[in-house]
DNA sequence: GGTCTGACTAGGT
DNA sequence: AACCTAGCCAGAC
């Protein structure tokens, strides 16, 4: 398992996040079938190769984003309210509504 | 090869 | 709530 199939893996999963729903660094990790690698997943969501895949979909365990404002935090909260997206005045999404629950496994969808 | 860093997280104090 | 630690591993020296 090279790095590139690993990322390739971890875009899949990502891919499948629906419109105006959002995941955790570590639910794609764990979905992708890497348990605990989270940050693997922030490291290769970094370096995204392509503008068709939803990265601002994805935020930290806590339901905020993990940039800051120079990385491009405000931007991925514009993108995720113009999804209709709602921020708490804390700049907390709620994940109890938001958070996407695939159905069947996104492995089994592998591009 | 060794060391450090980091779009993270779960579990403990 | 705040803080700490271990777990994870690709890239950049």
């Amino acid at each position: 398992m090279n790095k590139q199939s690993k990322w390739e893996r971890i875009y899949s999963v990502v891919k499948q996040i629906p419109y105006g729903q959002v995941a955790t660094y570590g639910q794609i990790a764990t979905l992708a079938g890497y348990y605990r690698q989270a940050r693997q997943v922030g490291y290769a969501l970094h370096a995204v190769p392509s503008d068709d895949i939803p990265w601002h979909r994805v935020i930290n365990a806590q339901g905020k984003i993990s940039l800051n404002h120079e990385m491009g935090g405000a931007v991925q909260r514009k993108m995720q309210e113009s999804e209709g997206v709602v921020f708490s005045q804390a700049a907390i999404i709620s994940l109890q509504i938001y958070q996407w629950r695939p159905k069947i496994d996104p492995l089994h969808n592998l591009e």
